[in-house]
DNA sequence: AGTGCGCTCGTACTAAGTACGGTCACGGTA
DNA sequence: TACCGTGACCGTACTTAGTACGAGCGCACT
């Protein structure tokens, strides 16, 4: 095992956040995965704080930065999905942002370049203002949606959600189950799918603003 | 002091999560807000899940439901501006939903009434779905930006953003800077004036798509 | 008075964050 | 070569948290 630094105690981190949950992130477990002792990893962060300042910004490091000069709307589009993608491979980073408030240098740049686009684009600095935070807020919530769903992907929908559906029957919520019965419980159903659906709606309705 | 009972114990760790943050609840703390000693919490409780689960339902509660008679435009954009004021007034409650899969009876009944709403506003199952996914996206993407915001109100904008401005500039963020001399630190400014730009555009969006 | 029951609590075990100081390898200097 | 400073690692232990276990205690019903 090499040499320990912050770089590596951060990305092991990570990787014990997404293997077990941001709960499964103990400085023991941590320091399990480096293969050294707890107080080692002390050395190289300040505390746990900072490990989770760290990771969240690792995190934003993972998402497609837009290009300058491609089309506004394929470049926003792109990273909204991309986005997406990584808080879906990191999902405990959404429970995080809330209670982070220091940006690191990784979201800082994330966040000028989105900016950037949308100024170069045409949209006024204040229109800019509303786009990034509608867009953002759009992308955390239907992550976050992802994330509480009771099911993983579409294959074990069924199992989870027919004795749901049931119980939203006895207990009399009609539109529960109708929602349950004529679509979610249908074949080919993906919430995931949503995603496209909302992400065009707000482009349009920026396109039409701008 | 009453008796204990679940419903005083959980109105307790309500409390509690809102003075001091979910962090700042602990059993013995919570123990300490109804005036017992820690394990007599555990005789109307089965543990510290359930009682997060149970915090989560009451906020679920606190939302305002749309009337089944109104106008579905009116009922939708008063209900997500309910869940936008709840949710700031428990900003710890968005960390939790990432985590509880098991909707309390509060929260399915407030399900139920909103695709309620849509559905009797004439949306087929699938774009019911679809606005429902939508509409939440974006109001807990709001809540959860809200909350991630380094200041509380538009009082102490200045203070907070003027250094991180300084700190943009010295480090080539060009539009993070403009943002925020040109938007953010003028007068008047307030994050949350943000949140009917979007909705608006999303209902009007939902309208055209009907 | 006796009996059972439900609520409360004292004690204690385990897990986690981390302060404090010790150990040890290494590299530069006289 | 002998010495010593430095940086990385770790052993120990203190504090805070969740909670298992079982004891005490008051009240209702016999």
């Amino acid at each position: 095992m090499a040499q320990l630094s912050r770089e590596r105690v951060l990305r092991g981190a990570l990787a014990v956040a997404d293997a077990g949950g941001i709960g499964s992130l103990t400085i023991r477990s941590l320091a399990q995965e480096l293969g050294v002792k707890p107080m080692s990893v002390y050395h190289h962060v300040a505390g746990k704080e900072e490990i989770l300042d760290g990771i969240v910004d690792l995190v934003f490091q993972e998402i497609e930065l837009p290009s300058a000069d491609g089309d506004w709307r394929e470049e926003i589009r792109r990273r909204a999905s991309s986005a997406r993608l990584v808080l879906r491979r990191h999902p405990w980073a959404l429970g995080l942002l809330e209670s982070r408030t220091t940006p690191g240098p990784a979201t800082l740049r994330h966040h000028d370049a989105v900016l950037g686009i949308l100024r170069g684009a045409g949209f006024p600095v204040r229109m800019a203002a509303h786009a990034y935070a509608l867009l953002d807020s759009y992308v955390y919530g239907f992550a976050l949606q992802e994330a509480s769903l009771p099911f993983d992907g579409p294959q074990n929908v069924t199992e989870i959600v027919e004795p749901m559906a049931q119980q939203a029957f006895a207990e009399g919520y009609p539109h529960l189950v109708e929602m349950a019965t004529e679509h979610v419980l249908k074949p080919g159903y993906d919430f995931g799918d949503e995603f496209d659906f909302g992400l065009d709606l707000i482009l349009d309705g920026l396109t039409r603003r701008r």
